[in-house]
DNA sequence: GAGTGGTTCTGAATCGATAAAGAAGCCAAG
DNA sequence: CTTGGCTTCTTTATCGATTCAGAACCACTC
């Protein structure tokens, strides 16, 4: 046993290229060998040439990146966590929109982005602990347990959307506000049988409030909205639609209300759904752009005309509501992304931690007039 | 300056939790407390508590995650390397659509995906050096220079699309077979008057070809292109449009070549020229859809009536292409994503390369008819 | 000839964990 | 009684680099 293991080891160590095999068969010094790498202004050019030379001849693949981030304490990699499948998030053009900003000033700066999804309980948070990051940047995590395990890991986060965690810095829009703009505008044309469809994260497993985290000054909700709803995605837009009501005096309790991810495919059943309701809604608000296309998608299969017989809003305006003619909020989305890595890789530690609010305006296009 | 640096260093020493601070502070071995974190079945829960107690009141962020791979030898991350800034992969919906593939099969393994793009040359080349994952995946670099960096980690590696580097697993589609039968469709309808705009990397500096990446036994062009063509990223395409045309009797030398990256905006700058020739093509072929939509930009800005006055065929098929009613090439991109993760996940070690080619076929839609 | 200042290179001390083998204690079976 | 086997913990030896202080040498200057 103990002899195979010798064995072993001394085959791996054979076999293993390091600086030190280097520096043994030349008869220099570790160190500079690693210069001859990482400094090369320390050493002669004549000797780095032989040390190159040696290197290319035992095929030593370069310094080994755990070793150096072990020793060097900085990885050069900030880690993107999404509360979803990120097969979900790579489908969702808001989400890849922000990528896209993020994915800007992170290579700009020479940086890696490692992206983390959740797929389902437990295996994110693994990957959470191990990831080699300097830094996290929490893609709309309201209320998931995630948020938990990535403060945990002390390192500098930067949080999108929500929720807005006290000494975290923060990127987002004011998106009760805004989600007020939209259900006043359609009051206004006259729309009095408004119908919600909501987002709600595809957790997989209840989520639970994490009194640290609700305390979002901006967004609190004082309305009374059931539970379920108190920490999903669109808590905040939500609460806008809400205040709307409130204030032209529509019942919330008469305006039909459905949850649903925010996935195009799965919101048309939720669509299918309302628009059997009767009398049928007039007006149809998706708490994102992709729900709204799901909404869409159900009207055009049954005839429904929109805007004639239907109005529809969205929310984000993503590049495929323009072609569409989707009324809806639009924010900006590669703006949000590029702030966010600013944030998390400005060396400067701001004290009071930022709190960034993006402009936003509704977009009217052709998907909405007032009602028959 | 010594002594300010050993005050440094205990200062640091303080301020630092590592696994020896708690096992200092509880009176057991290092090797204990590491077991309470990744094997808690080694010691007794009564103790495991108390660490974790220890652990939480000294707020030890958890096993630090650089030294762990280093010791472990294995980091639990793939890299996936692109030829172009992330930004513009992020807007490539073939690109999305493939990492949705990719991010479906490492998230079920809790293994992290990141993401590395090529700003500018120098920078990508550093990140990749000092990625800390356990193998690459190279979309699509056909000739381009990271291919040699990433090879050189000596590390697993799937190549997709292109080029076919012997000994490398590989995933891609009959690109030339696929582009010939475009051309060949569009032949067939009647068209002589055919204007290509080919894709080419967004390289900012000119891409040498190594002999050793060229070896492509499927799709080695034996076709005259011109240098600049040879190693693009729709090298096989165009030799399958050159196919196609050579059968039909069709000069090459006749057919109106533009090359432009994979970007709507840009490609609308090509798509302006092509249409400005007298007398105007009938037909365009796109390599890639992205570059089809922005040709249909331009003929709908000019009032060119689709297909009435002008075809356009694309090639991929990506979400937006069937609203838009363009006749493409379908290829399974998310499938190639899973593919080419599996390849990298799996643990055996298949002997010949696999090199795995998936299906397409042309999707003919409202984009093409006969000439005028 | 002592002092000054640069290069170029070395040695020792880490960075923070895990693997492997071994020791101590305990219990049951032979 | 002792052998074997299990659980629970410790010891020792790495994993592969970088940092920092200092040594050796060279050239110049005054």
């Amino acid at each position: 046993m103990s002899r195979l293991n010798q064995f072993r080891n001394r085959l791996s160590r054979v076999e293993r290229v390091t600086l030190q095999t280097i520096a043994d068969r030349i008869g220099v010094s570790r160190t500079t060998v690693s210069n001859a790498f990482s400094r090369p202004d320390q050493l002669k050019e004549e000797l780095r040439q032989r040390i190159m030379e040696v290197a290319e001849e035992l095929d030593y693949p370069g310094p080994n990146p755990a070793a150096r981030t072990l020793r060097r304490g900085r990885a050069g990699v900030i880690g993107v966590v999404f509360t979803e499948a990120l097969s979900y998030a790579f489908a969702d053009s808001y989400a890849v929109g922000f990528l896209r900003g993020l994915a800007r000033v992170a290579e700009q700066s020479g940086t890696g982005l490692h992206l983390i999804g959740w797929p389902s309980p437990g295996v994110a948070e693994e990957v959470i602990g191990d990831a080699v990051v300097d830094g996290f940047c929490l893609f709309s995590p309201e209320g998931h347990p995630l948020v938990e395990t990535v403060l945990r890991r002390r390192l500098p986060v930067v949080t999108v959307d929500h929720p807005y965690v006290p000494g975290v810095p923060f990127v987002g829009i004011e998106d009760r506000l805004a989600a007020r703009e939209v259900a006043t505008y359609l009051l206004g044309l006259g729309h009095r049988r408004i119908a919600i469809v909501a987002a709600r994260p595809m957790a997989a497993q209840p989520i639970v409030a994490r009194p640290r985290m609700i305390q979002d000054p901006a967004d609190w909700l004082d309305v009374d909205l059931s539970e379920e709803h108190r920490f999903g995605a669109g808590r905040a837009r939500l609460a806008g639609y809400h205040d709307a009501c409130l204030e032209e005096g529509l019942a919330w309790e008469d305006v039909p209300l459905h949850r649903t991810t925010n996935d195009r495919e799965i919101a048309r059943r939720a669509a299918g759904q309302l628009l059997d309701l009767r009398p049928r809604p007039t007006a149809v608000i998706a708490a994102t752009d992709e729900i709204a296309f799901g909404v869409m998608d159900v009207a055009a299969q049954r005839g429904i005309d929109i805007p004639g017989e239907l109005s529809v809003v969205g929310f984000d305006d993503v590049p495929a509501a323009e072609p569409a003619g989707l009324t809806t909020v639009r924010q900006p989305i590669t703006a949000k992304g590029t702030t966010a890595g600013r944030l998390l890789l400005e060396p400067s530690r701001h004290d009071p931690a930022p709190c960034v609010l993006m402009d936003h305006h509704l977009v009217i296009r052709r998907s909405t007039a007032p009602p028959p």
